[in-house]
Parts: structure tokens; sequence; C-alpha cells
DNA sequence: CATTTTATGTCAGCCTTGTTGACATTCCAA
DNA sequence: TTGGAATGTCAACAAGGCTGACATAAAATG
């Protein structure tokens, strides 16, 4: 039934079978569930959502970043980002700031409390992602990152490299 | 600025520090994206969404699943999970089959049409997997999934564990 | 200088997929 | 026989995607 299509003949190979590969898919799956969860939580006693969280996130990892590469890193419409960006300015969380050079541009900026969510929000992720790379080692998170690199597209690894570079 | 919250002062857990938390965080997130990008694009094309990938996914995996096993995996309200149903029982790709022992219960299979889709959906999600899987190594996929799994909350990994059972 | 392009904002409307609440039906089990 | 479980369905709503259209300001280009 199972390695229809891929059936290595290879011993070597056996972790490209498609029951392996499945399996990885579906641990995606039930652990990206895992790494949401606390956010949502707190995020929903304050009546916002993931696309708050992601805006706040990445804000906070460019402080002064603009609309437009939120947008290229989020990988969503302007309408849609302008909708959360919006609130959260609004609510006092982002600061938007005309430019200097060029006076199109907004650089956004986390205030005191958008800094505040920010990090209750990434200190329970944080946690999560603690405990389980505790659990399984130094040697398995290397690979776990490994994976998930050569995993993204290649314009999404662009913008996570970028990030490495400007923090690392 | 780093490293602030949980320095260990030990060179053995550097691979616990904020930076290398947030790394991970970052890998999931822009991971995630390419995970579902293939899969995303074809099920744009028939009108579907990443829901009824979901659905149709677990109910191949499970064969006679129930409703009600398949609403505790997905983590969806039964109202949500039975307006995709509705969609994929009247396009034809799921069989609804009143329970022979329970006659309330609804056992779930896919039709023909069902199995091609999710072929189709799985195939280019595996490809991607397997691409990421050649390219990093056997140990590296192992560590990969040991993350995962224990970032899963506990009632995920049940589900996890026992799709495995099933099958392997 | 005139024109075009870029960056952004905003309005309106639509879709998917999540939610809650209410209520009907069926039928197993105590 | 009654209570509760499994399911379906209707209605309403919200978040957060999307498109299209249009306005504005400023940069860039001819």
């Amino acid at each position: 039934m199972a390695d229809t299509s891929t059936a290595p003949g290879n011993e070597a190979l056996l972790f490209l079978t498609d029951d392996q590969l499945r399996k990885g898919i579906e641990a995606m799956f039930f652990a990206y569930r895992g790494f949401t969860a606390d956010p949502d939580r707190i995020l929903a006693e304050k009546s916002y959502g993931r696309a708050h969280h992601r805006a706040v996130h990445f804000i906070n990892r460019s402080p002064g970043t603009t609309v437009n590469n939120l947008l290229s890193i989020l990988g969503v419409t302007k309408q849609s980002l302008n909708r959360v960006l919006r609130t959260l300015i609004d609510d006092g969380l982002v600061d938007s700031r005309i430019g200097t050079k060029d006076k199109r541009e907004r650089h956004l900026f986390l205030t005191e409390t958008g800094a505040e969510l920010e990090a209750e929000l990434s200190t329970a992720q944080r946690n999560r992602m603690r405990a389980a790379f505790r659990q399984v080692g130094p040697d398995a998170v290397i690979g776990f990152r490994q994976v998930l690199e050569a995993m993204m597209d290649n314009d999404m690894r662009r913008h996570y490299t970028r990030l490495r570079e400007a923090t690392e």
C-alpha cells in the first residue's frame, strides 16, 4: 500500500518514502497548531488575531520598516495589512512616521504598549519552543531548522535570511 | 540586547537563547508558507480552500472515519466542518454513509474523484517535502520531526500518534 | 517642467472559514 | 421511557483574506 510512487530500492533513502513524507506533513500540521496556540489565546483575550501578531512581530524585528517591506514579508495585500495596521495605530500599539528621505513612505515602530504586547506574545511562543528544543537537544534543533529552511520558497528564505543578517 | 530573559551562562545551552528561539519561530512561520503554497495553488484553481484539503487529507488517512473524529482532529466546530463537508459531498468527492452499528454516525469515504484530488494535493506537498528532506539528509529529518512532535499539544500528539499506529 | 511611476491610504464589496446560538431528528443506553 | 449523544441545519456574525477603483503625494524620469 505504502510507497507506491517513490520506492527508492535503497535503504539509505528510506526517509524519502511516501510514509515518511506523510509523517513529516502531518507533523507540520499538528505542530503548527501548537506553535500558534499560546499566542492565539492571548490575542483572543485582547480581541486581536494572528494578523496583528504577525505585524507586531515583524515591526519589532525591523523597527522603522516600511509598509511595502512588511507587505512583502507577510505576503498579503495592502488593503488587508492596512486594516490590521489601522487598528494597531488607532489602539496606540504602532507608531507610523512619515519618511524623512522619501515622504511617501511610512516607517513603522512599536509604541511602549505595542512592545509590551509583542513581548507577551513572543514570550509565550518562545516558552513552548524552548521546552521543545530543550527536550530534544541541539542536534535535533539543527536538523529542524535545516528542513524548514529547505522547505521555504526562495523569496521567503530571502526575508528570513535578511532578518538574521540584521541582528546576528 | 539579545538573551535578556534566558541567559543560560552555559555554552551547551546556546541553542536556547532568545535569538535561537526567535530563529526557530521565524523558520516555522516562513516554512509553513512554503508547506501550504503548492496545495493552495491547486485548490484555488478548483475554488476550494485549505479547509477542504484538510478534510480530504484526513478522510483519506482514515477511511470511514466519523464526523466527530474528524472534528476533534481538525479542531473546528461542527458547523464549520459541515459547510466544507457539504460542498465535498455535493461535488461528489466525499461519500457519507450512515453507520450500520450506530445509525447516528456518518462514516466518511473519498469517492474516486475525491481520491484523485487528494492524490494531486498530497503529491504536490510531498514533492516539496521530499526535496527538502533529500537536501538535508536523514539525520536532519529525524531532528525535524523530534522538534515538531515536542511542540505539539498533547491531544494533537495523540491524533498524530494514532494515525501512525493505523498505518505503520 | 511635464509626465509617469511609486508608495500609501481608503472605500466598497466579496469570499472563505472560523465562531455562537437555537432547534430538530435520530437513536443508543441507562 | 427518558436522557443524552451524534448529527444536521438555519441564522447571524467576525476576522482576515481578496479585487477593483480612486485619491494623493512625492519621487523619478523624460
